[in-house]
DNA sequence: TCATTTTATTAACTTAAGGTAACGTTTTTA
DNA sequence: TAAAAACGTTACCTTAAGTTAATAAAATGA
């Protein structure tokens, strides 16, 4: 379980055995329940969340329903905007299956920054590489159809697909449960 | 000129004047007349922008047809994915507008890291402001229809409607030239 | 385990978006 | 400045998404 994590921030800085044991010390891991809601609307958290193992998700709540935008799943973090903006969470964070995350703290952050800098930098790596992650998916979104975006997803993330519930998997597309069920008719009568 | 990039830089750390004259030698600054591309698809470049003065759009050139996707304006900046990946652009930035911007190259921001630290941690900051900021915005537009995202525009960014072609609005809304355009004659019908 | 709730699919109808084309207007540029 | 290109709108038709509702299957929980 640490060694998911020690194995992930390898990637991108070295890590020594002092640094690991700090790392260990802060005590991070914790456990989520399938349904079990992390964040809630309204809230402020400091805390950070980071999938070693399971699914979690983020939904707003509009009108009674649930509109999911978002799936984190194994070596993804969730960085909740409150936690940047220091604004009421906008959305639910929630686990999708039992898993088993990673909870950190901007003061926590804070205290891993002051004692070994390397941290901050692998920080603002990670940013940059999600940033630019995040502007290519947000163009795909606009640039695609909804079946296109089925496509696609079912390309790049096929495991997505089984391990989570089609009516949330539909708003994660941008589209109601009725029509992904459409789409896929459509798709098997094609083939 | 240099001042509105010095205000922009003291929203996130303090500068010193030693610091604000290394950044004028920089000579980041230059200007791009509206129409210019400052990237091309299949370009592979570690220059970043940030527009000082006008507008500048990131484009996809897809069946011949252009389809775009953001607009970066005053005090908003553009890291090509290539410059973090390493992989050739998928997309073209150019100018909407005649525009005074700063490019800044990968080599010169280490440069300045390894100078001035502060520089780095002010970049990761920008960095998650960014990815935060970009999560809600694709999150509204998985959420909201093609017309809500215009109302939305409308509010958030009154500016851009005016100062942007109907097509490349279009695109940036994820609806057609023609959609655009009804939707308009719809909305103004209703008051 | 059995009743309740949630989920996935299908259908019928409504609404709006895509595609093609035509038209007048504006902007470019030769 | 005149010709060409690009732009914005409208119209018509097609396609697909939203809405409401019904139903069957699966998951949940008392």
């Amino acid at each position: 379980m640490q060694q998911v994590l020690f194995d992930y921030i390898s990637k991108y800085i070295d890590l020594t055995e002092d640094e690991k044991n700090v790392l260990v010390d802060l005590d991070v891991f914790r456990t989520a329940k399938k349904g079990e809601i992390l964040l809630r609307e309204g809230e402020k958290t400091n805390n950070t969340f980071f999938v070693i193992k399971g699914c979690i998700r983020t939904y707003y709540l509009i009108d009674g329903e649930e509109k999911t935008t978002a799936f984190s799943t194994e070596l993804e973090g969730v960085t909740p905007h409150c936690v940047i903006d220091k604004s009421p969470s906008r959305y639910y964070v929630s686990a999708v299956e039992d898993s088993i995350i990673t909870v950190g703290s901007s003061d926590m952050e804070e205290e891993m920054f002051e004692r070994f800098p390397k941290f901050e930098i692998m920080c603002k790596k990670v940013s940059e590489e999600l940033l630019a992650k995040r502007h290519l998916d947000l163009d795909e979104f606009k640039i695609l159809s909804p079946e296109q975006r089925y496509l696609s997803l079912l390309e790049k993330r096929p495991d997505l697909i089984q391990r989570v519930p089609q009516h949330q998997l539909a708003s994660f597309l941008g589209v109601t449960p009725q029509s992904l069920s459409r789409m896929r008719a459509r798709i098997n009568k094609k083939n």
